[in-house]
DNA sequence: TTGTATGCGTTATCAA
DNA sequence: TTGATAACGCATACAA
């Protein structure tokens, strides 16, 4: 083996006994045809002795395997055999953005594992398309990659990338947004999930609150927001859960005009230290602080330390996601729990049955539910 | 597009002002045959018209894509265009594990992330692969795989997927392990970098240390090492963060077997916590943990936590990657930092270096250093 | 059980 | 600048 890895062009060892009648000097891959030269059979028979093993006799497709193995043959092109096949047995996963930012988020990680585990499981692979500045892969990618059937992870409704995939014609699974009429999707309940972490606060006491939520509109802006730009949001989460948030508040009393929200552009630790560092300098300052997911929520409780707070002394926090570090936090987390790689594993059984021919079902919505830990406290 | 997502078929509205010879009535995808039909030009003309555009008058070839876009004709075919190319334009990227346990670890996602944007600045897909019980994936998956050149992450020795690659004579580059003569590799300075941590601890006055490694061997065994198993460690990485540990203590004047050694099978932090534990219950008691990663490290604040300890007033901790949250943890992690997003890039780059022909480098060591936290501190 | 013929949708070579 | 024609490597009805 070692050998064979050093050079490009696997040491065939022709052996004597067989008569190469094709390519026997030229420096090219054996192909099927090479084989079935060499045994003497038909290419057909030697597809068969591959693809359908009960088609042909133990003893001949014995043979053909050997002297296979013995050309330096490793089995049907992949390529031409999709071709042939006319699928690719792989699925696309889009990305919103570089897996930079993406993969710092743990979230995005585990329902990845939960999609490749369920394509694996089924002999298909994953194709990887990373997305830009547009909150998609770029177009060009999505025309060219090989793949059947096409996942999307939480993009934003404009991403160029998804007109990319209608003009191919194939199947979506969408996971969380864009919500697409028609097309298949999977989604947990986000506007339930922020409802009951509000619920909570409320219950505890709590009557001065802050939001830090991601993006509200793709323009990539962050700063504290505005009536307006709290309405109308286009990306459905985000809408959701600042909607769980603050209906919840204002059913209790609370005036959504009196409950300060800063957006950030992005969703990770560093934003979300910046956001609280606002929040927590207003005037009454918010004992509770509601964040749109975990790493917000994580750089708050970063924020809270820079300022001298104790949570959840002087301040409350709850995330959303539940990601593994939640439970190791100082102190642990209070979040609201999404079955993160659940959602995984749905979206490949998804894009599995699509590419089985099946027509799109209605959007799954998979439950969540408040881990209650030690980030929030009654109000003193 | 609303509409085309709909159905698997887009809408071809098909033009009135042209002809259709071919396919008027079948239900197909449109082909270059298709517009080459429709234009009244050949295959080969509406072929450079997409991929040299230089090669024909923009006036036919602007009539061409029109025709194209009103036929519903996105472009050519990847996988036929593959096969003729005989060119993927994808890289496979090889892990040791299912993502579920790889995916907790940051270090993966960051280098992952380097490859990504590598490969895809240089309009290649990503095809991922990940690994079972064998240490990586399975070699099916691996010879069928629509990618032209491999790389495999810190991968055993034994992975049967490394065959694979060798038989299907697919280039190859292996970050960190194994050691392949002959192939492209890329690794960081580990047994620089574990020497450099021990050699701080030893100037803080440190004399009790125990060691927190992730796997020596390959089978699934937690627990003590024995000096036994410490020797002929086959994974390379494990191998040289262990004697960069052990050897400088040594060269102090501690002897290797008076420093405990706990083997955790994986790299994650409750294994690290278990083994911490273990080793933090050892009389005499270190004053010292040296992990051989972050995961294991945060592990092993966890379980200082357990016994009441205190970091680094009762003990002082050292991991090894500098994730970003080594920054964060309570307290911030002493780590040696490499360059994870370097590694990725770099892997990447010999990827399609090695696509374009060229012979495999020698390995690349990128350089390590040591971060400085406050999880270490000088003996009381 | 095995073979024949044809199709899969491109790209590339070489003439015209 | 454009067009025949031949690969590319395989799968699959259908016939033998």
């Amino acid at each position: 083996m070692t050998e064979a890895l050093q050079s490009r062009q696997p040491a065939l060892s022709v052996p004597s006994n067989t008569m190469l009648t094709v390519d026997s000097d030229r420096r090219r891959r054996p192909t099927l045809d090479t084989v079935a030269a060499a045994v003497g059979v038909s290419r057909a028979t030697v597809s068969n002795a591959y693809n359908r093993p009960d088609q042909l006799s133990a003893s001949l497709r014995e043979r053909i395997l050997e002297t296979a193995q013995s050309l330096g043959y490793t089995g049907p092109d992949p390529v031409a055999r999709s071709l042939a096949t006319r699928s690719s047995a792989a699925v696309g996963f889009m990305l919103p953005e570089g897996l930079s930012g993406a993969f710092s988020d743990p979230a995005l990680s585990i329902v990845l594992d939960g999609l490749a585990s369920t394509v694996d499981g089924h002999d298909h692979s994953l194709v990887l398309m990373p997305g830009d500045a547009t909150g998609g892969p770029r177009p060009s990618i999505v025309t060219r990659a090989q793949a059947d059937v096409m996942v999307a992870y939480s993009l934003p409704d404009s991403a160029p990338a998804l007109e990319a995939v209608a003009a191919r014609g194939l199947p979506l699974v969408v996971i969380d947004q864009p919500v697409l009429p028609g097309s298949a999707r999977v989604e947990v309940q986000d506007y339930t999930g922020t409802c009951l972490a509000a619920d909570h606060l409320l219950r505890l006491g709590h009557t001065r609150f802050g939001v830090l939520s991601f993006a509200l509109h793709p323009d990539g802006a962050s700063g504290p927001a505005s009536p307006d730009r709290r309405s109308d949001v286009p990306f459905r989460v985000s809408r959701d859960r600042l909607g769980g948030y603050l209906d919840t508040l204002e059913k209790a009393g609370v005036k959504p005009d009196n409950v300060p929200v800063w957006e950030a552009r992005g969703s990770d630790r560093e934003l979300g230290r910046l956001g609280a560092r606002w929040l927590l300098t207003r005037t009454p300052r918010p004992s509770a602080l509601l964040c749109t997911s975990d790493q917000l929520a994580f750089g708050a409780l970063q924020a809270a330390r820079d300022l001298g707070l104790t949570v959840p002394g002087d301040l409350s926090v709850v995330g959303f996601d539940d990601v593994p570090e939640a439970a190791y936090s100082d102190p642990p987390l209070t979040t609201v729990r999404q079955p993160l790689a659940d959602k995984g594993r749905r979206a490949g059984e998804l894009a599995l049955k699509l590419l089985a021919g099946g027509r799109p079902p209605k959007p799954t919505r998979l439950a969540v539910s408040l881990v209650e830990r030690a980030s929030t406290a009654s109000m003193k």
